[in-house]
RNA sequence: GCCUCCGUAGCUCAGGGGAUAGAGCACCGCUCUCCUAAAGCGGGUGUCACAGGUUCGAAUCCUGUCGGGGGCACCA
């Protein structure tokens, strides 16, 4: 039994008492939260829904307690229910009823875990958008590993998702990239406020490779060809680097495309008539300090041009005309100031800025405590972390830390195959449990027989707990945008069955002449028990993006 | 100045209205003729930054203070 099932219980158990006319209560609550409590004293699952009802329905919460009880009590599958200290509910399963979940989380599979909290939400995720102006480096890593989670997450929710990447292919930075590989097709040095790095280098032969006669045109003529060239060889790498770290978008958006095809224009013209447009000093700018922005913020500059913010405003309106109900961007911490504006183009468009648009912020990735940047040229690229560290080490260190801490990374300690970094304890786990669900195999344990009720060693009743905390931790972490808490779970989770295997055997011990004992229905459950763990250890391995090992 | 994230064990960090605040690392022991010892078991540690407030109950919510990270463009 999962929390969730004893959750709808004890919530049809508040409904028999009003219809017995014991309870009168305007409204049940949407939730009856059910929690495995810290200590073992207080049974399997414990709820407070006394104490949060005591004052709604004018009882005090022992009392409303002594109400619910029998009534639990008489339920099938649950042993025990006791009232402790102020009115805690304290609910102790059966045996049978506890270990049956082993052989529902096998049932359901990969599914185990999901749920339709997001049912008909089509969220659009955009994340990374790096500027194609070069390799990722560490901190579009950061936020490349929590977007894929958190899109997964979603996704288990029961949301409709799409991952989007914005590529900032307009503007002058494009001329500047442009003028650098140039520059570096020349053997010059690179140009005032240009872009420095080796991979200029790379780009600048790649260009050359394709065009062999670019250093023979003139330069006005040779620079639109660069400038190409040199952005389609930059963002297949980063398609590259991206597959590398198991991360393929649905979308990638060229922030060109809205300036070619109109959409900017169009985009003022739609605000313009929604009435939230003035013309001030020359220049168009959005009064979002109607919708709490510190400041208007200028569209079309004194000179004509659109600015980047002109980009961002169309481009809000092209996910919204796509039909998504929430727009989530994910971005850096040095970003933190688009909240306001971004908001406020949502509000402008028509839309509510408390649901309809949703601003994650990640804070900043460091290594080893220097900072990097694309433009100073010290950056680490994310291609050379895969090849040093790993993707799932990678991937799960990024996911395991709340996105609200800033990180810094050490390299060494990332390195090493040690317990210090913990997706190593995950995996060994399920690893091991393959291992063991092999041998138990061979030595002729099978799935044909399943006893719940023989599932009662402390270690296992601990080790079913944890399995049937799983939906609850993905539902609130989908809830939340919050992957680490799915990453804490795993770690819990090893460790639970690490301590079972320690004491539990699965497969009969082999004896000095080779045969083995007997097979009996304790190995076989204990096998169901097994493969119920390494289920879920893979479903949450998977839910941040890191493989699940049989061996290692 | 304004906005924002953070402050919890020696270190790195979980927990974000409920019972005695947790884990890993580090330190000291113990456990493989045994399904993977990349493991398990035992040993102890807290002014939850500080001060008010809300509450039956606050590390958790609110306000303020202190300390640290980050951000404030008619740049992209």
């Amino acid at each position: 039994m999962t929390p969730e099932e004893l959750s709808t219980v004890v919530k049809n158990t508040l409904t028999e008492a009003i219809e017995a006319g014991d309870l009168s209560l305007d409204t049940l609550p949407d939730e009856v939260r059910v929690e495995r409590p810290k200590s073992r004293d207080h049974g399997d699952w414990a709820t407070n829904i006394a104490l949060q009802l005591a004052k709604p329905s004018g009882m005090n919460p022992r009392q409303l307690a002594e109400l619910i009880a029998p009534r639990l009590r008489d339920y099938e599958g649950i042993a025990a229910v006791d009232i402790a200290g102020p009115g805690f509910i304290n609910i102790t399963l059966n045996a049978a009823a506890a270990g049956q979940l082993a052989r529902t989380i096998v049932e359901a599979g990969d599914a185990y875990g999901h749920n339709e909290a997001l049912t008909g939400h089509t969220i659009n995720l955009e994340y990374v958008s790096a500027n194609p102006t070069g390799p990722l480096h560490m901190g579009h890593t950061r936020m490349a590993a929590l977007g894929d989670a958190i899109a997964r997450l979603l996704r288990a929710s029961g949301a409709d998702v799409t991952t989007e990447y914005y590529i900032n292919d307009a503007g002058n930075q494009m001329n500047v990239f442009a003028a650098s590989v140039l520059a570096a097709l020349h053997a010059e040095p690179t140009p005032e406020g240009g872009y420095p790095g080796e991979y200029i280098n790379e780009l600048a032969e790649q260009v050359a490779a394709h065009r062999p006669d670019i250093r023979d045109l003139p330069r006005e003529e040779a620079l639109p060809v660069v400038r190409d060239l040199a952005y389609r060889a930059q963002m297949d790498q980063i398609r590259h680097t991206l597959a590398a770290f198991h991360i393929t978008f649905d979308v990638y958006f060229s922030e060109r495309t809205l300036h070619d095809e109109g959409k900017i224009d169009a985009a003022i013209a739609t605000l313009r008539q929604q009435g939230h447009i003035e013309d001030r000093d020359g220049a168009v700018f959005l009064r979002t300090t109607d919708f709490g922005d510190d400041k208007d913020r200028v569209l079309i500059k004194a000179d004509g041009e659109p600015t980047y913010f002109a980009a961002d405003a169309a481009y809000y309106l092209s996910k919204r005309e796509r039909g998504f109900t929430e727009k989530i961007y994910l971005l850096g911490a040095d970003h933190h100031g688009y909240i306001g504006r971004l908001k406020a183009i949502a509000a402008c468009a028509g839309d509510d800025p408390e649901k309809n648009i949703e601003i994650l912020i990640g804070q900043l990735i460091s290594v080893k405590g220097a900072r990097l940047s694309k433009r100073a040229g010290n950056m680490i690229a994310l291609d050379d972390l895969i090849e040093w560290l790993g993707t799932d080490a990678l991937r799960y260190t990024l996911a395991r830390n709340s996105a609200d801490q800033p990180l810094d990374v050490d390299p060494e300690l990332l390195r090493s195959r040690t317990n210090d970094n913990p997706v190593f304890y995950v995996q060994y786990a399920h690893a091991r449990a393959c291992n063991a669900a092999r041998t138990a195999e061979a030595r002729g344990v099978d799935r044909s027989g399943f006893d719940a009720g023989l599932l009662t060693h402390e270690r296992e009743e601990e080790l079913l707990a944890h399995l049937a905390k799983f939906p609850t931790v993905v539902a609130r972490s989908a809830e939340l945008r919050e992957p680490h808490r799915v990453a804490r779970y795993l770690e819990d989770l090893a460790s639970a069955y690490h301590a079972w295997y320690a004491v539990c055997r699965i497969a009969p011990s082999a004896t000095e002449d080779g045969s083995t004992a007997e097979v009996t229905d304790l190995n076989r459950t204990r096998l169901w028990l097994n493969d119920a763990t390494v289920q879920v250890l893979r479903n949450g391995l998977d839910l941040l993006g890191v493989s699940a090992p049989e061996r290692m």
